[in-house]
RNA sequence: CGCGGGGUGGAGCAGUCUGGUAGCUCGUCAGGCUCAUAACCUGAAGGCCGCGGGUUCAAAUCCCGCCCCCGCAACCA
């Protein structure tokens, strides 16, 4: 039984509704496990949502609800939003899951059983408002905490805290040892800066006075959890680890045969919580180093230069844009205007003017054109098998690993290089002439032939679209296959699939261009 | 001396590691074609590759110095 791939996303934080830069996320994770899959691989895709926490709490006071059914409504955003987009995962990761507060309180234990966290008392200035202590960081250029905080008074508490500084030299030995952990190697870098400059415990709880909505700590009832163990547990809580077995290698078949996991994540929760907490608190609980997770650190959708944010209003609404001009529309640009891994700005002129280029000219047109001719001068029926060139197959492979614009770029001149070869060959010329029967049957299948080609290998990032090609070439029409993810596999991407004989069906517009002028303040 | 990213024709980007005629997409202009979703194809205009030094036969690319922009508190991918 090969191993399945293993790849989660960061779960979303049900405070708010979801924004581009989720859709971002899960999209590429998707085109991720998709490409997989298509490899022929076993995919294990978990995705999901974190449910507790303080904000939540104050957000369903706010809003009179109780915070279960204030997180359940947000939730249900984040799933139709994910039906909707086509995101396919296997494993959805709601936080306040039994099984996941069980086994994250089994860990708990495990580590306060295991002396590696401890209670201790915390001394210092407090912002009410903020809910939280302050240090001289927070301090003004006078001295004094800014009217940002509110009150401020001297308060102490007692905490629980994680020896999260006790690991410090293992995690920087083992991420120079591992320079591949962290894609782009940039933040890798960054990672490594910011763990030698670690100092201090990680302080895991909140008293209940303070937050009622979360885990119980298992060892102090007075004290719930406070993120990192909750949130970051999701990851291997959800495909059954087993908290009560310390070796790694005692855990059940099922959980080893997955973990480690790729993980998907913004680079603003790389540091600390993923390239720091995260690996320590698996180290703790007995990870070997070489069952460490990977990363793929991928960039952010600014707004025309400036940082999104729901304080600044210039948030941009996938659902809006999924029904304004399709799911596979904003696929498409959420996968080709930005390099994985690094920032760019979020424009919904430049979302229509690639859609109608590189799908409804390029593609969408050789499609078109390809069906009508070879009704019209072979009534559907192709007779030129022979040999055809194909994409670069390995420097496809490459990018659709980690540069996914680029393999699109690639796919696209293959396209364009086809529309090319249409007005060099001039079959309309050809089907006059009765010497050119051959070079015309030679060409009409060469076409055929690279759109069925291009239709799996475009069908991570767009499989309607991929769907759409096969049916109207009228290939794999098995009905069980319809529909499916099955239809399209990465070792039939090669050339001369189609038999001679074969007859392809009439064209529809693919992606029909979207004409609509763009709302003038864009 | 905080950490990291970036500054390339009108716009958005690639190229920088591994120096060697400056490339892609969009836009603009001119032409061609008619199978096609007013699409497709060809050609042209447009760049002192942030600034100043250095190394070299040769620098966007290597070295040194400088300037400017963006992240590194919160909402938050």
């Amino acid at each position: 039984m090969p191993k399945p791939f293993y790849l989660t996303t960061a779960i979303d934080y049900t405070n708010g509704a979801p924004h581009i830069g989720h859709a971002y996320e899960k999209v590429l994770a998707d085109v991720i496990a998709r490409y997989h899959r298509l490899k022929g691989e076993e995919v294990c895709f978990l995705t999901g949502v974190d449910q507790h926490g303080q904000k939540v709490q104050q957000s369903a006071e706010k809003a009179g609800v109780a915070p279960q059914q204030f997180v359940d409504e947000i939730t249900a955003k984040f799933v139709v939003l994910w039906e909707k987009l086509d995101v396919r995962y296997d494993i959805w990761a709601a936080t306040t899951d039994l099984r996941h507060k069980q086994c994250v309180q089994g860990m708990l234990q495990r580590l306060f059983d295991e002396n590696q966290i401890y209670r201790d008392k915390q001394e210092g200035y407090y912002s009410i408002r903020q809910e939280q202590f302050l240090t001289d960081k927070e301090r003004g250029a006078d001295g004094e905490f800014g009217p940002e905080w509110g009150e401020v008074e001297h308060r102490t508490e007692e905490n629980y805290y994680f020896r999260l500084a006790q690991h410090k030299e293992w995690l920087l030995d083992y991420l120079r040892k591992n320079p591949a952990c962290v894609t782009p190697d940039f933040r890798q870098t960054e990672l490594i800066n910011a763990v030698e400059k670690l100092s201090g415990d990680l302080c895991i709880s909140r008293p209940k006075s303070r937050l009622s909505w979360g885990i119980e700590l298992p060892f102090d009832r007075d004290y719930v959890n406070y993120v990192w163990f909750d949130a970051l547990t999701n990851y291997i809580s959800f495909i059954g680890y087993d908290p009560a077995i310390s070796a790694f290698s005692l855990q059940s078949s099922s959980f080893q045969e997955k973990w480690p996991a790729l993980h998907i994540i913004g680079k603003d929760i790389l540091i600390p919580a993923h390239g720091i907490y995260w690996p320590i608190m698996l180290h703790a609980l007995g990870f070997p180093d070489e069952q460490m997770p990977n990363f793929l650190v991928h960039g952010w959708w600014n707004m025309s230069g400036a940082k999104m944010s729901k304080s600044l209003g210039n948030v941009v609404d996938p659902n809006e844009l999924a029904d304004k001009y399709g799911a596979e529309a904003l696929r498409h640009y959420l996968m080709a205007d930005i390099v994985t891994g690094k920032d760019s700005d979020f424009s919904e002129d430049r979302l229509v003017s690639r859609f109608n280029a590189e799908l409804a000219n390029s593609l969408g047109n050789l499609l078109n054109r390809t069906l009508s001719m070879t009704q019209r001068y072979r009534e559907g029926k192709l007779s030129g098998r022979g040999p055809g060139t194909i994409v670069h197959f390995s420097a496809y492979q490459r990018e659709m690993e980690s540069s996914h614009n680029a393999a699109l770029e690639r796919v696209n001149s293959y396209i364009t290089g086809w529309n090319q070869e249409i007005d060099v060959k001039k079959p309309w010329a050809l089907a006059k002439d009765e010497s050119a029967t051959a070079e015309l049957d030679s060409l009409l299948y060469r076409l055929s032939e690279s759109l069925r080609i291009v239709a799996i290998l475009i069908s991570p990032v767009l499989p309607q679209a991929a769907h759409g090609i096969f049916d109207q070439l009228n290939w794999k029409m098995e009905t069980a296959l319809a529909g499916k993810e099955e239809r399209f596999s990465l070792a039939e991407a090669e050339w001369g699939r189609l038999p001679d004989g074969h007859v392809v069906g009439k064209p529809t517009p693919l992606f029909p261009r979207i004409e609509a002028p763009p709302a003038p303040w864009k």
